[in-house]
DNA sequence: CGGACGTATGACAGTTGCGTGACAAAAGCC
DNA sequence: GGCTTTTGTCACGCAACTGTCATACGTCCG
């Protein structure tokens, strides 16, 4: 699951963004201080950190300058004040974006994924499997792992299969046919398999699945994968 | 020098904002429309794009995804709209950042600085797809896409095979018979069926379809696509 | 000038292609 | 063995496409 830090010295403020944020599936740890939240992402690195600005001891700035010396973790800065100073000093402190409180979670999280985006390659020691990303999508055939936004999804081996296949061939066109033989080693059979499974897929992987993005029909054609 | 791509439709702002980035060092470039945006982006890519959400035409939403599909430029969305909604849509259509008009220019350009941290150095993997091109119009076989500068354009099988022959003998005349033969298999048939597909073709694919600049007709001959 | 021929275009109805929900068989999984 | 999950099949319905026709337009040539 995707882990957040959120630094923040208020105890209601934080206890509502902790709340807020596992209600949209992260997983989220709490620290009242600068210091507690630097302590705790060196024990158990989280995948965000959220950051208020006023805090009591190390202030937000500071924070963030310790935080990002030895950390690549994507930073949010979360905070009361509207001013320019603060938001380009916070940015220039190396915070990668800078939200005003108070704050519509829904925002916040679209913040996060735009973020991780960005960030995914950024990681450095991880082990090295390759991923093939298409815009919020990533899948990766040697870890058997689809991913929207950095979320897992779960799919069936066929959808994975069948994922695979058109990720490889990223941008081009396969036909039913293509499809039905590489997937399922069919030489014949009927097609319309290819668009049941097709349609399951996409109610996984596509945000609108009526209006699909990447997994787009070719009419005539076949299907394809896109970024 | 830094470039930056302006795509806004109110001229007091665009050139304001182009002003203002100018000032701050950077190579500033407007565009009054998505279509026009895009265009300018294919041609002479810029290193990050604002955009406003609320254009005539093709808005900053479907601007924004179809500027996704082959760039990975950094998008941030300027937009006098302050709502949760639009700012989700926004940044999941594929946004980095989203700013609310009015906007302080020095936040601007920290928030540019902050991305081109998170820029992707590597992009991700994606083998070329061929494209074959004449003038603004590009047909891809293999992607089973058509485009008329840069933008996509929807065709039917009948029309997109047409355009397909048509265009992998270009430059060359190609009888009725031969389309009827090659593009629907028919040994014999009805030749007006030729004409109509190309009209409507012409429809798609030419910017003045009464003047056909690429798909011509050569009286008594046959048609010919040509550059 | 006018007729003949070749081409363009709009309308229309039959057809096709695709998405979807339902369902039963098959395969995993306790 | 009983349960859940996955898989393949089917049928329905909508939307889009196709081919045909009638008509209009334009061009060539007598």
């Amino acid at each position: 699951m995707t882990a957040v830090l959120v630094i923040e010295d208020d105890d209601r403020i934080r206890l509502a963004l902790l709340l807020a944020l596992e209600d949209e599936g992260y997983e989220a740890r709490g620290a009242a201080t600068a210091e507690e939240g630097l302590r705790s992402q060196r024990r158990d690195p989280a995948d965000y950190v959220l950051v208020d600005l006023m805090l009591p001891g190390i202030d937000g700035f500071e924070g963030i300058r310790q935080l990002r010396r030895d950390d690549d973790v994507p930073i949010v800065v979360v905070s009361a004040r509207d001013d320019t100073h603060d938001i380009v000093a916070a940015l220039e402190a190396g915070a990668d974006d800078y939200v005003v409180k108070p704050v519509a979670i829904k925002e916040l999280t679209a913040r996060l994924r735009a973020l991780r985006r960005r960030a995914r390659t950024v990681a450095p020691v991880e082990e090295s499997v390759p991923v093939l990303a298409f815009g919020e999508l990533e899948v990766s055939p040697e870890a058997g792992e689809v991913r929207r936004s950095g979320t897992p999804v779960a799919v069936t081996r066929t959808e994975f299969r069948l994922l695979c296949e058109l990720a490889e061939h990223a941008g081009r066109v396969l036909s039913r046919q293509q499809l039905l033989s590489r997937v399922w080693g069919y030489d014949t059979g009927d097609e319309r398999l290819v668009d049941v499974h097709v349609g399951r897929l996409r109610q996984k992987i596509e945000l609108d699945p009526a209006n699909p993005r990447h997994l787009v029909t070719l009419r005539g054609l076949g299907y394809k994968l896109q970024r």
